[in-house]
Order: C-alpha cells, then sequence, then structure tokens
RNA sequence: GUCCCCAUCGUCUAGAGGCCUAGGACAUCACCCUUUCACGGUGAGUACGCGAGUUCGAAUCUCGCUGGGGACGCCA
C-alpha cells in the first residue's frame, strides 16, 4: 500500500510551491490507489500559527486535495520524539551538546572567514568535560564520520552525498521540541510513508535523515524531490511576484481546476498534452515524467487555461463563482438582464471571473464614456443617423433579429460603413467600445434602458 | 566559500543513439473570419549553452567549461 503525504509548516498561506508539491503527492497516491496524509509541522513556536494551519487546510480544499488521514500535528507527539532521542542517546547514537547559541555563532562564523562549509565541530561528541551549570543541552545525532549516504531518487536519479559533508545535527532542542530532520523521520516512520515526496530544497536533508533511519534500523521509504517553482523573472517565488497564495487566485478570479491542471503541467508533462482532468492526472500521473530542473511560473498560460475552462464551465456555476465579483464592484444584477444570458453572451471573452464581472457591468449599471471616447465617436455627421435609430428603435419589436434589421436600414438610409454607426451607438450605451455584437448586446440590456441611455447620450453631440 | 542538483524555442515542455531538416502549448507576429474588441481558424519566426571525446551515427552516452537553482540554523 502507497502511502505519501504533505507536510507543510503553517508559518504562513498555501502557496504555489507548497500547492503543487501537495498536489504531486496526492496524486501519486490515487493513482496507485495508496493513501494521501496530512501532517502538519507545527514545531516551530515562534512562527506556527492556527490560522496558517487554516490557510492551508482551506487552500488544500480549494484545490480538491483530499486526504485520507489526518492532519496530524507534531506538538501533539513531542512525546514520542523525546522517547526516541532518549533511546538513542542510550545507545551511543546520540549526545547531549551544551553548547551557546553564541559559541555555534562565533564557531560558524570562524568557518566561514577560513572559506569551509559552516558546521558542527562535535566538540561535545565524546566529549567527557562537565556539563557547563544553566545551559539545557540539546540532544545531537552521531552522524558517521566516514563513507557516503546514497539514494535513488525517484525524480532527480542517484544522488550521493559524503558523511564528511554532515555534521552532528541537533534532534531536540534545550526546551524538548524536535527540529525538522527528526521529527520528520519519525512520523514518517510511525506513519508508514512509503514515498517522501518534498520539495528540492529538501535534498540536502536527506542524507541526515537516511543516517537517522538507519540508526534506527529502519527501512528507508522512497524519495522524490520535486524542482522548485520560480517566478516569472527566474527568481525564487516572494511576495514580490504577487499572487504567491494559492487562494489569491481564488480572489483573482480563478477556477480552482485551471490551477490544478496548471500546476500539475509544471514541472510534469504526459506527451503533448495540455489541457487535462483531474481523473486523467491521477490515471498519468508518474515520478519519472517529472522535471528535474526547476520552472519559472508562466501567468499567461495560467489565464489561458482559465479561459478554457471558464469556456466549458455549467453557467449556473460560473453565476455563483462571478457573484463575489459584482458584490465587490457593488453592482447588484438583481435588476437587469437575467445573469445567466449575459454569462453565456460574455465567457468566451473572459479569462478570469474577475474579467467577467468587469465586462458584463453595464448590463446593470450604466457606465459614463470617457471624454476621448465621445469625441472619437460622436461627431457631427452621425448625429442624424443616432436620432433615427433611436426614432426607429423606440418602436420595434424587441428581440434581437429586428434591432439588427433596424440598424441595417439606418446604415442604409444614411449612406453610413457599419462600423460608422455601431461604434458611436456602443460607446452611448455600454460606455465602451468592446462589447459583444452590438444588436445581441442592445437586445440583452432591454428597450427601456437602451433608449434611456442613448438619449443622454445624444445630448453629448455636437450641434 | 563549500557541497548537492540541473541545462531543448522568450516561457512550460516532448525527446531514453538513427523515427529530429527537433514535435506540442503559452506568448509574439501575419493573414482569414468580423458590426468594434474578443473568440475561432490558418500560417510564420524562434531552441538542443560551449568545447572535447565515444560511435558508422548524438539533443540523447562520457569528461571539462560556462550558466542556473538549492543547501550549509536549537527554520521547516
Amino acid at each position: 500500500m502507497i502511502r505519501t503525504r504533505f507536510a507543510p509548516s503553517p508559518t504562513g498561506y498555501l502557496h504555489i510551491g507548497g500547492a503543487r508539491t501537495a498536489l504531486f503527492s496526492w496524486a501519486y497516491a490515487r493513482k496507485h490507489g495508496g493513501k494521501f496524509i496530512l501532517r502538519v509541522e507545527d514545531t516551530d513556536l515562534e512562527r506556527s500559527t492556527q490560522q496558517s494551519v487554516q490557510a492551508i487546510l482551506d487552500g488544500m480544499q480549494w484545490l480538491g486535495l483530499d486526504c485520507d488521514e489526518g492532519p496530524f500535528y507534531q506538538m501533539q507527539r513531542v512525546e514520542r520524539y523525546q522517547a526516541v532521542a532518549e533511546q538513542l542517546v542510550n545507545e551511543g547514537k546520540a549526545y547531549r551538546c551544551y553548547c551557546t547559541k553564541e559559541e555555534l555563532d562565533q564557531m560558524r562564523e570562524a568557518q566561514r572567514a577560513r572559506g569551509d562549509k559552516p558546521r558542527y565541530d562535535g566538540r561535545w561528541r565524546d566529549s567527557l568535560q562537565k556539563p557547563p551549570p544553566g545551559v539545557k543541552p540539546v540532544i545531537r545525532f552521531k552522524n558517521p564520520e566516514a563513507g557516503e549516504v546514497v539514494w535513488a531518487d525517484q525524480v532527480k536519479g542517484p544522488i550521493s552525498i559524503s558523511n564528511g559533508e554532515l555534521d552532528d545535527l541537533v534532534l531536540l532542542r534545550g526546551d524538548g521540541v524536535p527540529t525538522y530532520n527528526f521529527g520528520v523521520v519519525i512520523d514518517d516512520l510511525d506513519m508508514n510513508i512509503t514515498h517522501v515526496i518534498r520539495g528540492d530544497d529538501h535534498v540536502n536533508n536527506t542524507p541526515r535523515q537516511i543516517n537517522i533511519y538507519k540508526a534506527l534500523g529502519a527501512t528507508l521509504p522512497k524519495f522524490g524531490h520535486v524542482p522548485m517553482i520560480l517566478g516569472h523573472d527566474g527568481e525564487r517565488l516572494s511576495k514580490r511576484h504577487g499572487a504567491v497564495s494559492v487562494m489569491q487566485y481564488r480572489d483573482d478570479g480563478f477556477l480552482p481546476e485551471a490551477l490544478v491542471n496548471y500546476l500539475a503541467r509544471l514541472g510534469w508533462s504526459h506527451g503533448d498534452n495540455e489541457k487535462f482532468s483531474r481523473d486523467q492526472l491521477v490515471e498519468w500521473f508518474d515520478l519519472a515524467h517529472v522535471s528535474k530542473s526547476p520552472a519559472r511560473f508562466d501567468p499567461d498560460k495560467l489565464l489561458w487555461l482559465n479561459q478554457q475552462y471558464m469556456r466549458e464551465a455549467e453557467t449556473p456555476r460560473l453565476a455563483d463563482l462571478v457573484q463575489p465579483f459584482f458584490a465587490a464592484d457593488q453592482c447588484s444584477t438583481d435588476d437587469g438582464p437575467a445573469l445567466y444570458a449575459v454569462i453565456d453572451l460574455l465567457r468566451t471573452r473572459a479569462s478570469s471571473l474577475r474579467e467577467l464581472a468587469d465586462a458584463a457591468v453595464f448590463f446593470y449599471r450604466p457606465l459614463e464614456a470617457s471624454a476621448a471616447l465621445r469625441a472619437q465617436h460622436y461627431g457631427a455627421d452621425v448625429r442624424p443617423a443616432v436620432e433615427d435609430l433611436y426614432k426607429r428603435l423606440s418602436s420595434v419589436v424587441w428581440n434581437r433579429a429586428a434591432i439588427n434589421d433596424v440598424i441595417k436600414a439606418v446604415v442604409g438610409a444614411h449612406a453610413l460603413k457599419m462600423p460608422k454607426l455601431a461604434m458611436p451607438l456602443r460607446v452611448m450605451v455600454t460606455g465602451s467600445t468592446q462589447t459583444p455584437s452590438i444588436d445581441a448586446t442592445l437586445e440583452l440590456i432591454g428597450k427601456e434602458t437602451v433608449l434611456a441611455r442613448m438619449s443622454a447620450e445624444l445630448k453629448q453631440f455636437p450641434a
């Protein structure tokens, strides 16, 4: 039985990188009929918050990453880590270290100055000196001094690191709280994790963890390190890159299936497939086709995918989803044309719910044209045609075909080219030059409103 | 600085020695459609980082260089 997990630390929202790691881990479990476990690594007492836990849960729920077990919290398992650490000390595989933080800082600084890789020098490893008073010791792992650690990474292939590069890492802090490298090992062991799928930034931790597994006499899980996601500029993803939180994408009007599809395709591929469903992802997913190098996040491609999904989304669902965006604009869709009809007219023109709502406001509320647009389109020469159009529209049976006939008749009667009349008409009724076809737009806005807006705007024409 | 990993169009990628005069997608540009803007359709330009090998043959294998990313905490 394959068991994977996602083990975030609750020190912020669920960001794009974490979400993709979770997605891969989830997809791997689902693909193999295994279990996906959620574990909250909250051992950083300073930075962990309940809000962050909630934010991560929310993000995962929005993306549809359902877990089979958990969430488990490491802080509820501290006795367990302490017991194992104590056991390692008793077996001579770990020891207490009484260095102060200042002492360690000093040591690292000196090493850096010498151009060495900063690492603990093992001064308490086999020390017989008396513990200094008043220092709460940490428990350090006795890392093997010789040989090398090798593993077959499920995405990167074989990786080997010499033990000479590793130092004696802290297992348990002075206050008895485990460090990351110790907590993960015990938990992955206790939770029977078979495949540790995590971010690239943990590659260097893996050999340390493997040594702990070995000291415990445990069987190793498989490790797979998925590459990082970089910002559009190739830099590490940070607040500076705008939307980094998964939930921000919801708030910006993206559909979760679009983000899932995009994230899945970023750093993983299945031939030429670009757009695929969650089920297809589960069916196709494998670690072998995960890319080995970091990928840049491309907002344009996400937008394109979102547009693809919006095109085929059920209208009632889109209506529900777009409602908050109208609310944010203080635009009520209660009066005016049916929202479903508006959505169906506009859906292929928008690549996000945000854009959809923006494009729809003039159906519900008059949008004043800019002076520049008026100047450009309200010519004295078209005024007679516009007045004529107004008159004829007043008495027409209000449907698209009839409206179209009237427009064509006026164009003919005044010897105009179509855009010469259609553009000012657009600007008058919608305040914009970019709308769906004018007859469909007018039909939907409604006769009364169209005529009212026309008559108001007629006053803006030069005499 | 030390260690680890990586390297195909601007971006995401296909590619497991001959199927590659390197394929797809986003973006860009052009044309078509058109009652504006979109959508849609058609097409174009654009890549195997460099240098040595191995081989009858290399984007694919080896080595070096260069470039990029990651790590070096009583953070995770």
